[in-house]
DNA sequence: CCATCTTTGTGCACGCGTTCACAAAGACAT
DNA sequence: ATGTCTTTGTGAACGCGTGCACAAAGATGG
């Protein structure tokens, strides 16, 4: 069994809630669009609308951040604006390479809204002998080969995966070696990283079940007594071969 | 205010707390590894090893769904991913629409992890008419004017939004008024829908923002030790600090 | 300068989720 | 059967996150 795992660091950041650094990116696309409408001003109740969450914890994940707000008016936009994209890093340039140029790799190199935000996509990396060169989004692919390079000379601390599960721990273990500190996982495996490196992972599939149970959930409780319990039939033990690369465990270590 | 209701309905999930759920998948997938090598138990320190979580976390959770393990053995891997399986719901089919075919949603379509699970990609739907009838993954798009039908026709009951911010709205309101009661959203948008209608979003944009923000304290925290104008010395207490890690669940019913 | 009105910032209580720690349950050997 | 050893299932403590409710701050008007 494995030796001295260390424990969950239990995420002490630097004073600002965890929870509250995961909606920062929220409020700051609701303030951007009220920014684009030249609004000058917001309360907590509607700037709280816009992010969809509640008016009293938005204003304390503000009050970690400082006092911005002026009693009796609400927010500057602008300032807000600016407060919060410094505290989340966006104020700086974060070259960012994705790794594995498939359908998913080639979407996300796509994806306008990465550069929107102080994101630029430095490299796009394939292990496909055949991708070599040719280019997507406008970005010549690049040869696994050369993925330490690639790293070292952009400065790359952020790394997006979007190869086979099959090959992720692998490709995450280069990037990490290479120097890459924050990894957005879109593989379905549990990355294995060492202390010190941040793993997210984003899972199309487990997002479809959670909803399946509770759709589940609303269409037994509507046929309470019709829907007989125990009607035990197709058990999807492994009868056929599962999924070619869908099927491995995906978490985040730390 | 106008806006809708948007408390939580305190999420009185079958009894099952919503943390446990959204691990459910988890323990599934490492299962399925397991299932396919062979392995006929397994105990709660490999498996949460496997799925990357607390092994008394992992045994709460399965308490939930009732005492399925042996003590002294472990649990017997074909009957937990039955036991599973059937609580998310993954023993039936679940047809599954797909709105907005472009870079993305395309990628998705290709997707062979969608299948699966029984999630089945039952149409493919754009608003943009030069598409329709042309194959995507296989399965001809259809115009946004038959969406209605599409899912009726389908028994739809889980639409997966792909179309740009700016119609993500208006999608979901077609979504939900023809019945569709979870929404997997992918647009860069708070959707507004009524209660009873699930909606989980995937944002890339946000977690890479979360990224950055540890990613700039982990530099900031560097520099500060060679840095000698550091202004707070004593940032932590008295040791015990572990890594910075960062990871937010992410569950949210709405 | 004072009164009133709006909205922030936060103290506080509560509930959920996590983790520890351990008694009990059962397998297995003798 | 009895003892030993492994592993589950869970009681209890703790910490984090959430939301209420309100005093204080400041704007605005007279
Ligand atoms: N397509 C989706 O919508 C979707 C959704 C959720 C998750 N995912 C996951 O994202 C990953 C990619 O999906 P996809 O549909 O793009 O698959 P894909 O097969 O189209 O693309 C995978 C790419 O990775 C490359 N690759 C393989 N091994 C590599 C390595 N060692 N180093 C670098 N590149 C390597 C391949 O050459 C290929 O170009 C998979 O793990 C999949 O499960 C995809
Ligand atoms: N591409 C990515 O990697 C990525 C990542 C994260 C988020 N997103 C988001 O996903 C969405 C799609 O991204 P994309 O890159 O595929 O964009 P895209 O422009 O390539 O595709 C959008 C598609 O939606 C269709 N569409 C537009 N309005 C529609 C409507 N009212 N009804 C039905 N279909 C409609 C368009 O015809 C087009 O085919 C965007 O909101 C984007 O912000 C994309």
């Amino acid at each position: 069994m494995a030796t001295g795992r260390t424990h969950r660091p239990a995420t002490r950041s630097r004073g600002i809630p965890e929870a509250t650094v995961a909606r920062l990116p929220l409020y700051l696309r609701a303030l951007t669009a009220l920014s684009e409408r030249s609004v000058p001003t917001v309360s907590s109740e509607e700037l709280a609308a816009a992010a969809g969450v509640n008016s009293a914890k938005l204003r304390k994940d503000f009050s970690y951040l400082g006092s911005y707000g002026t009693r009796g008016v609400g927010y500057d936009v602008e300032y807000l604006v600016y407060q919060i994209s410094r505290e989340l890093g966006l104020t700086q340039d974060w070259p960012v390479v994705i790794v594995g140029i498939g359908n998913l790799g080639a979407a996300l190199a796509n994806y306008g809204g990465f550069a929107s935000r102080g994101f630029r996509v430095a490299a796009l990396i394939d292990a496909d002998p055949a991708m070599a060169g040719k280019p997507v989004a406008g970005i010549p692919v690049q040869h696994t080969d050369d993925l330490e390079k690639i790293i070292e000379d952009n400065g790359v601390s952020i790394g997006v995966i979007a190869t086979p599960a099959g090959a992720a721990q692998q490709v995450c273990d280069r990037l990490v070696a290479a120097g890459v500190t924050s990894i957005l996982n879109f593989a379905p495996t549990v990355l294995n990283v060492p202390e010190g490196v941040d793993v997210r992972k984003v899972d199309l599939s487990i997002e479809l079940q959670i909803l399946a149970f509770h759709e589940q959930r609303k269409a037994g409780e509507e046929a309470a007594s019709t829907d007989g319990t125990g009607p035990v039939t197709a058990v999807r033990g492994e009868s056929g071969d599962k999924g070619p690369d869908g099927d491995v465990p995906a978490v985040m270590p730390a």
